[in-house]
DNA sequence: CATTTTCTGTGACAATCATCACAAACTTTT
DNA sequence: AAAAGTTTGTGATGATTGTCACAGAAAATG
């Protein structure tokens, strides 16, 4: 698939023109990682903007004394890298991949160029931003209040919206990620979603097959907990 | 002060030529509230943009049985409301006037227009926005990772940036919230906040004076904390 | 396919912190 | 200036959940 195409399946970009997705696709550089590289650095200057062409990555912050928060799972069509660009100010979190991954990337001026040129990409831009700052309030309210279990039912949910596979009522989340994971986003500790998971399986409220995790009725499974 | 004078003090807005910006002020309407109203509903339709003239507001989420977090307290030129315009979705969180307020208002097609008209403005809200995000990410950050007494630190040191003012080293944050709210923004309970505090100030770190508080040095504090 | 490494399950225990319950110190109202 | 209403301080108690410890399962590696 061309960069061009890729671009297209990016919500912001999907208003452009063909023949101004093919200026920009031209100016977008490729690289790959492979898994647990680490992409960016916390603290480091940030000068580029990444698009997700295959792969997951991580969003994390973390401690001194090395324990990680898992802000968010990238995975392919998302981007990241914004937002020094946006303010100016250094690297706030680190970025891992998750698997092997490729990204298009594309430096601080041709991104900042971008905005001016097309007015669209940078509202298309502030949606998306906005939706981010939503989901971390929800984020934010569900780790000040919530007890364990739902913070990490919560987490499911998230998992679910993102990789998840609907088939009547039932979603699927292929190759669930490790509960030290889980765990790291849900702000509780590896065991605890252990003995959890095994208690939302006792509720019957999900399965576990392997690697994957079934949630038996999704709607009903978000009202229960969110 | 006019309106115009107003907005000329909103990042958002400071770029802007003063024709352009009488344009804009023509456009908005003023509003008042008084201290503990309800400016805006959770899950209420979203349609206009608000910049704060005077007074201050918080903006929370609430949980079915009652509890609220705080997600923000913001002050005169501050502004609220362009989430649900940008991405269409309801509201997600609940504006409260925390003093009597009186505010700006813009309705949702001035608003975007505004957008569509200076690309300028785009970008500046972008900028807000990441930085926004930022601080999201922090919170995240800290709810997830620290004790109590962390969390609260933490949010001491968020209000001495919002409110405080600094003399040699030491700031005063005066008319320092209720234990209540403070608990309801660092994610734990009232009686724990007063104990912390006491804490603090048995460790010399700050210092009560009535309704204030003075944080002794504070680049230590914010070393120690974060 | 044997070995090493990584991930998961589970018991025991301890620490942190929320909750309850008042009293004391304040504000605000009348 | 008394009364009513808020906000704060503090002890006692128990629940939740983190931590440690280790065994078993699964995956990766040679």
């Amino acid at each position: 698939m061309s960069t061009a195409q890729h671009l297209r399946n990016v919500p912001i970009f999907s208003d452009l023109k063909d023949t101004d997705l093919n200026i920009i696709a031209e100016k977008m550089v490729s690289r790959s990682y492979e898994k647990g590289k680490m992409i960016l650095l916390e603290e480091s200057q940030g000068e580029t903007f990444f698009i997700i062409k295959s792969g997951a990555v991580k969003v994390t912050r973390q401690s001194d004394d090395g324990r990680e928060v898992i802000l968010a799972i990238l995975g392919e069509s998302d981007f990241f890298g914004e937002m020094s660009l946006l303010d100016g100010e250094g690297r706030s979190a680190n970025i891992v991949s998750n698997e092997d991954a490729e990204v298009l990337t594309l430096s601080r001026s041709d991104f900042l160029d971008c905005l001016e040129t097309y007015p669209k990409i940078a509202i298309a831009l502030l949606e998306e931003l906005a939706i981010r700052l939503r989901k971390s309030d929800q984020h934010i309210e569900s780790l000040s209040l919530s007890d364990s279990e739902h913070r990490i039912a919560i987490t499911l949910i998230r998992f679910a919206q993102e990789l998840g596979t609907i088939k009547k009522g039932e979603v699927t989340i292929r190759n669930l990620p490790f509960q030290q994971d889980i765990a790291n986003m849900a702000g509780t500790s590896r065991e605890t979603v252990s003995r959890t998971i095994k208690l939302l399986e006792e509720k019957n409220l999900v399965k576990k097959d392997k690697k994957d995790l079934i949630i038996y009725n999704f709607d009903e499974f978000r009202q229960l907990f969110s």
